[in-house]
DNA sequence: TATGATAATGTTACCTGTAACAAAACATGG
DNA sequence: CCATGTTTTGTTACAGGTAACATTATCATA
């Protein structure tokens, strides 16, 4: 009689491995585990012996041997900036819907836009030995750089297809996209457009950037709102009362996201500004609610759900040991009219 | 000279562990694992070498040795139904901002409704060694409570707070709230009061029956549309048609959600009817949407993010050995009148 | 029945950090 | 300079599943 057989009541019953299974049909743990990996290695008998044991104790399969022996633990790591902004929760969405189907877990985190904090999700991710990583933001300080290098896995930078990736990056030009919607409003007649930005990470540098030279390539004078805390329905409709203070004839409000489009829109309609008539009103992601709301919101179309789903592909296929296909992968964008502009 | 001194370039350098940079001291790896966890337990010389050997292999911690021996990881698994509702990107934030800080990481799941799919994604972050368990909705297989009970491990039920919980449950009363709705609603003047109703799960059965009961203690007839499809602003604006048709003189609709409430609110624009002199239409959740349009949408107000951070709390707390303090937590809803009803 | 092949099961070692215990190094006081 | 206490470092074992190798049981055929 071994201690295992004694059950006392004092003894809170822990987690049954496979030896508690292999103790109770009378066999090795090894055979119980090869019955796992494959019913018909084990002899018929046994079969229906260990299948009745591992029902009774109700087993749990036990991944922590083989997350320390193999260094494997087929789970992913993803690390956004903010689970706040809706853009995300559309990437998460993407990258689940891959990497679920494949037998992959997520582990999810953010770090608030913070390099330190980055730095410290990351070295966490790693500790627990995920296969691979997805990760925002283009810029890593060089001690992220050096954990992602020694740790030896694939790491997938998403969002922005512009900078330099460490191996490789899905996203899109948000430069290009914030020209070409500045352009587009220029095109249909606006001069005065002011930009309102929040947020000021780097892609909204780089849509700034896009604005500024779209302004000035047609001889106009581009005016940006900025601020550093997170984008609103009603911090669109604060910044709307600012633009026309500063810039009483402002005819043109292009929005680093749709969330301050729709904000400054309201806001317009609750001055009795016209829009698009007086004033036009862009924004940036192209969420759900952008085409439907009346009048449908110009809006640059941005593909964040299948950003997440590629993003995922990408590293899957690295997981299972091809190499880097494409660098780089530039998504297109796409400017939707709507009514607004 | 040992193996591990020889450096062949065909060699991929793996991940340094504790005993490579012990290697590189010159001395146990017991000594290093001490210096990370208290420096002062080495003595002062040693603490500059190793902390350069650290640094210089970019040596990074490994919790797999720590969850196989202690069956503890410091993740916490979060299973949801779906990612698609907004619903529960805020409930994660919430969890997160609770969860994070501590020091614990997310393991991400869902199931899509799918029972089966759930008890597969139990499996698998029990699999993990999770330290805790939240997961939502209130019925689950017998399996599921089986391996819930022989994991031991502290589970908590989020959403729902009328069903018996496993353990503990932190949620809404959908039931009461959608009875508050209607009753409001009728208060108000309305009496061909229809519900739209999308993805059948148990909190909108709970939901539909507050509206029928509200609709019948006042004497009407109540008028449910109903779809297993996920809700949109799409599908508010076909149920608007849909109703229409089958009781011409609807003059409330009450949703299941603000996406379909805001669908067929613009659908109400788009057809020249006035909301709410012809129709009063109400949502559920009051999404910042709902607060910033025009008119502002009549809602209920759920305490999303705070129902995660709550659960995250008790988790935390349970995880701290404490016992449970509330079975049953029954968060406030809200009747925001808006100005569509 | 003996023989070799095959199927079924068992044994051992390993992955890595750390608790627990052991030993060595060092310091202090008589 | 020894005895004793304290600090510092080392040694051993362990967690649980499985690869790799070893052994035993089974069976068909000569």
């Amino acid at each position: 009689m071994k201690s295992s057989d004694i059950k006392s009541p004092s003894m809170k019953n822990k987690r049954p491995t496979l030896q508690d299974v292999a103790d109770l049909v009378g066999v090795t743990k090894m055979t119980v585990s090869r019955f796992l990996r494959n019913p018909d290695q084990v002899s018929v008998p046994l079969q229906t012996k260990i299948a009745d044991a591992l029902e009774e104790l109700g087993y749990i399969p036990n991944r922590a041997p083989d997350i320390l022996s193999k260094s494997k633990s087929h789970a992913i790591g993803v690390l956004l900036p903010s689970l706040t902004n809706q853009v995300f929760a559309e990437v998460i969405r993407g990258i689940e819907s891959i990497v679920e189907p494949a037998g992959y877990q997520t582990m999810l985190a953010h770090y608030g836009y913070s390099k330190e904090a980055e730095e410290a999700r990351i070295a966490t991710l790693l500790s627990y030995n995920v296969d691979g990583l997805i990760i925002s933001e283009s810029y890593h300080t060089e001690r992220v750089r050096k954990m992602l290098a020694v740790a030896g896995i694939p790491v997938i930078e998403i969002m922005d297809s512009v900078s330099p990736p460490i191996e490789q990056a899905i996203g899109i030009d948000n430069e290009a996209a914030a020209y070409a919607m500045t352009d587009f409003m220029i095109k249909r007649g606006r001069q005065k457009i002011v930009y309102f930005a929040a947020r000021m990470d780097q892609r909204t540098l780089f849509k700034i950037k896009g604005y500024e030279t779209a302004m000035h390539d047609n001889g106009l004078t581009p005016l940006c709102l900025k601020t550093n805390s997170a984008s609103s329905f009603t911090l669109g409709a604060t910044f709307l009362h600012d633009a026309l203070q500063q810039q009483p004839d402002t005819d043109g409000i292009f929005c680093t996201n749709d969330d301050l489009a729709i904000g400054a829109l309201y806001a317009c309609q609750k001055a009795g500004i016209k829009v698009p008539q007086d004033i036009s009103i862009a924004g940036f992601h192209g969420h759900d609610i952008s085409r439907a709301m009346i009048p449908r919101l110009a809006t640059v179309i941005t593909p964040r759900e299948e950003m997440g789903r590629l993003a995922a592909e990408h590293l899957l296929s690295r997981l299972q040991g091809n190499p880097v296909s494409q660098t780089i992968i530039d998504l297109p964008f796409q400017i939707e009219a709507g009514e607004s502009v």
